[in-house]
DNA sequence: ATGGCAGACCATGTCTGA
């Protein structure tokens, strides 16, 4: 079972790469950040046309969330039970026996701002989620754009980056409760080329410089983390014309017979 | 030292992103 995740920051400009990544990748699993449309607004002609279901969670202009799948979904959740929230960030499903939490962690913007404070909040509130889920559901993983750069090495430039935004102590210490839970960032499962991100800045030549972070990861619970045999990167779609700025992330699991 | 690009919106500038 191949389970992806990819921000495509807005589905109406990136679609036809979307559609044709599919084709090329046809992952069982693919979770979507920053839709910028409302489920109105969702292709779903175009998924349904490769035989994927989908269960979406958007809203105009910023965020939303979506689970694309091969197979059916069940139990769709959108939100986090017990965290109101106007702003579209979390959807979960189950398919094929595995429980799929899909989220787009809030940005930050900068540290001491009110988008901070609502980052590390929020943050808190998905540990308290993902607990319960992990309860519920053995076999979990949760895919998303976390905003969060685990580690010095998961940035083009530590001297540039540490303790700013998306790599301060705070923020890394709220991903690592999450590993705490019984979590594992698949991709480092693996030994992986060094400078490897899933995130480029569109300005200053960031993609074709590799002035990039690793921002986006497949956590996946013990017992699905025993099954995982790779976690790649692809990104070729980092350098189609128009790219989102973040790149698919898969992950590889050998599910145990059902 | 700063901004640099991209997307959305009752747009011709402003907000957000990371």
């Amino acid at each position: 079972m191949k389970i992806a995740t990819w921000n495509v920051n807005s589905l109406r400009v990136r679609l036809p790469h979307v559609i044709e990544w599919l084709t090329q990748n046809p992952v069982d699993v693919l979770g979507l950040q920053e839709l910028k449309l409302q489920d109105a607004d969702f292709p779903h002609e175009a998924f349904q046309a490769l035989g994927y279901h989908v269960a979406a969670s958007g809203q105009k202009t910023y965020n939303g969330v979506a689970i694309v799948s091969r197979h059916p979904l069940e139990n769709v959740t959108r939100g986090m039970l017990g965290y109101e929230d106007e702003q579209k960030r979390v959807i979960a499903a189950t398919t094929r026996g595995v429980r799929i939490v899909n989220v787009y962690v809030p940005n930050g913007q900068a540290l001491g701002t009110d988008k901070y404070a609502y980052k590390l909040d929020w943050l808190q509130a998905l540990e308290r989620y993902l607990r319960a889920q992990l309860t519920a559901y053995p076999l979990l993983a949760v895919t998303g754009d976390y905003n969060i750069a685990p580690a010095p090495e998961d940035t083009h430039d530590p001297t540039v980056w540490e303790g700013g935004i998306l790599c301060s102590d705070a923020e890394r210490e709220r991903l690592r409760a999450l590993l705490d839970l019984g979590l594992s960032d698949c991709f480092r499962l693996f030994e992986q080329a060094e400078q490897s991100f899933t995130w480029w800045d569109y300005r200053a030549a960031g993609f074709r410089r590799n002035l990039g972070l690793r921002i986006d990861h497949v956590l996946a619970s013990r017992e699905l983390v025993a099954n995982c045999r790779a976690c790649v990167i692809d990104t070729a779609p980092r350098k189609l014309e128009r790219p989102s700025d973040h790149t698919p992330l898969i992950a590889e699991f050998e599910l145990p017979a059902a």
